[in-house]
DNA sequence: CAGCCATATCTTGCATACAAGATATGGAAA
DNA sequence: TTTCCATATCTTGTATGCAAGATATGGCTG
C-alpha cells in the first residue's frame, strides 16, 4: 500500500516542488545544529540523566511527570521519549507506562565488538592521511588528558578521551565513524558510572591513547591499529563483576519472561 | 541544568519506582515489534516512498498536506518525520519546512567503507561459528537469489539479497550488525533505484554471494572476508556516472550555501 | 481468610487549536 | 519598469483535550 488513500487530500494543489535550499549533511545521528528546540533541551536532558545513571534503569518515567517537571507539554516531553526509545534508552509500553531500559548485558559484548572495527578502520586511514596539524591537535589532546588525570578531574578526563577517539576519526576523514561508535556504545557508557575509581586508570588510558598516536605519527598503521584494538580491550574485563554488584540493572537478553498467561491469570512474579 | 526546575512537579508523590517488566533487547534501530501506531505505519510508508525515490530528493513535505493524505491528524505524521530525520532522510527547518534530503554524496563513500568493516566482521565470526543448519539456510537463499535472477525478478531478488546478509550477521552471533548495515546505508540504497537494469548483474552478485558462501563453508575467514570485501566493492563503482544522470538529487557537503545577510538584507538568492 | 471482580485511575495515542516565525505575494512608490 | 515593503499565507512548535487500553485498588463473595 504504497499509495495512500488521498482522502481530502485536495487542499493545496500548487503543491511547488520549490526546489529546497541545500541540504545538511549527516550520517548518522546527530546534526551540526541541532534543533533549539523545547523538545530537543528535554531530550538532551534526559539523555545524559540515563547515560549518567541519574535516572536508574528499570525506572518508570511518566510523559506528565516529565512536563511538569519541566515545565513544557506532554508534546516536546513525548518528541524526546520517541528518540531516546531509538536509541534504546527508554522502553515505551503503548497504553502502559514507558521506562528506562535496563542495559541488554548480551549485547554489550557485541557492541565493544563494533565499535573495534568501526575505530580500527579509522586509525588505519588516519595513519595514512592525517596531517601533521592534526597530530599535533591529537597530541595536545593527549597531554590534555595527561593533566586531567593527574589533577583527578574524572569528568575533564573523559572530555578529553571522547574528543581524542573524535578527532581520530576525523582525521581519517571518516567523521560518521564516530557518530556511529557514539551511537553504538550508549549502553556501555552507561556501565562506565558504575566502575568504581581505579586507581591508575586514567594515567594507563592516558598512555594507550599515546602510544597508538606514536604510531599513527610514524605511518605505522598496524601497530596504531594493534595498540587500538588492545586500548578498546580494556573495557569488557570488569563487565561480569559490575553486574554482580548490580544485577538489577542488568537483563540477559530480549527477555520476553513470561506471556500473560491465557485468560488473564495474573501469576504474580517477581 | 542537568534537574530542571521543580515547577509544578508535586502532583504524584508515591513516584514509585515499580519495577517494570523486564526489557526487550535492542542495539540499534527497530526493535523486533514495533508498536503498530498510526505513526509507525506513516513513518513506514514514507520510508519506502523515500528509498524508492517515489518521494523525490528535494521535494517539500508539509505535515498538513501528509496528514490529509493519510488520514490522520498531524501528530503521528510528525513524529514519523522525526523520525526520518534522526536518519537523515527528511530535513527539517524550524518555522520553514520539511524537504526529503539531497543524497550526500561525499558521504556515500564513507558509508560503504563502514559497511565493510562491519560486514567483514560479521563474516569472520560466521565462518568460525556458523553451524551446519545456518549454512544449509544461507544456502537456500542463495538458491532463492538464483530463481529470482532467472526470472528476473528484482524485487525478489534484492528480498533474498538482504537476508543473505542479515543471515550473515545473525549466524556471527552479532545480529546489531546488520541493523547497524541497514542505518548506515540507507542513502546508498535510494541510488540502486538510479541504476540501469544491467544484465547480468543479479547472477553476478549471486555467484558472489556463493563464493562467499563456500569460502565459510570451509571455514576459511580469510577468503570469506575477501570475497565478501570485492563483493561489497561492486556498489561504488558506478557512483560518478549516477551522479552524472541525475545531479539534482545530490548535494555535495553539509552545504550551507550563504548565511542571511547581516541585516536582514535578503540577497535573493536563486 | 482467600480469591475474584468491578471500578477508579493512570498510562500513552491521537486530534485539534493556537502561537510565532518564515516565505511568498501583491501593491505602492520611485 | 523596477524596487521595496506591508501583508497574507503557510510553515513548524507547542499546548490541551479526548479516547482507549492497561494497571492497581478496594470491596465483595465464597
Amino acid at each position: 500500500m504504497p499509495q495512500p488513500s488521498r482522502k481530502a487530500a485536495a487542499k493545496r494543489q500548487p503543491n511547488r516542488p520549490r526546489i529546497a535550499p541545500p541540504a545538511k549533511a549527516r550520517l548518522g545521528r546527530p546534526s551540526q545544529a541541532p534543533r533549539a528546540t523545547s523538545a530537543v533541551l528535554v531530550y538532551e536532558t534526559l539523555h545524559e540523566d540515563i547515560i549518567a545513571l541519574r535516572i536508574q534503569p528499570g525506572a518508570s518515567l511518566s510523559e506528565n511527570d516529565l512536563a511538569s517537571r519541566y515545565g513544557v507539554s506532554r508534546t516536546p516531553v513525548r518528541e524526546a521519549l520517541l528518540r531516546l526509545a531509538d536509541e534504546g534508552l527508554v522502553e515505551i509500553v503503548p497504553k502502559s507506562g514507558t521506562t528506562v531500559s535496563r542495559i541488554p548485558y548480551a549485547q554489550l559484548n557485541e557492541a565493544i565488538v563494533i565499535r573495534k572495527a568501526l575505530e580500527e578502520v579509522a586509525v588505519r586511514e588516519a595513519s595514512r592521511r592525517a596531517t601533521k596539524s592534526q597530530i599535533t591537535g591529537l597530541w595536545s589532546l593527549v597531554e590534555r588528558q595527561r593533566e586531567a588525570a593527574k589533577a583527578d578531574d574524572r569528568k575533564g578526563f573523559h572530555a578529553a578521551d571522547e574528543a581524542f577517539h573524535a578527532a581520530i576519526a576525523e582525521a581519517a576523514g571518516y567523521p560518521g565513524i564516530w557518530q556511529l561508535v557514539n551511537q553504538v556504545k550508549v549502553q556501555v557508557d552507561r556501565i562506565r558510572h558504575l566502575t568504581l575509581p581505579e586507581g591508575g586508570r586514567m594515567l594507563r588510558v592516558t598512555k594507550e591513547h599515546a602510544a597508538v598516536l606514536t604510531a599513527m605519527e610514524k605511518r605505522d598503521a598496524e601497530r596504531a591499529i594493534a595498540a587500538m584494538r588492545s586500548h578498546l580491550d580494556g573495557l569488557d574485563h570488569s563487565l561480569p563483576d559490575i553486574r554482580r554488584r548490580n544485577p538489577d540493572f542488568f537483563v540477559d537478553e530480549a527477555g520476553v519472561f513470561l506471556l500473560p498467561g491465557p485468560a488473564g491469570r495474573k501469576t504474580s512474579s517477581q
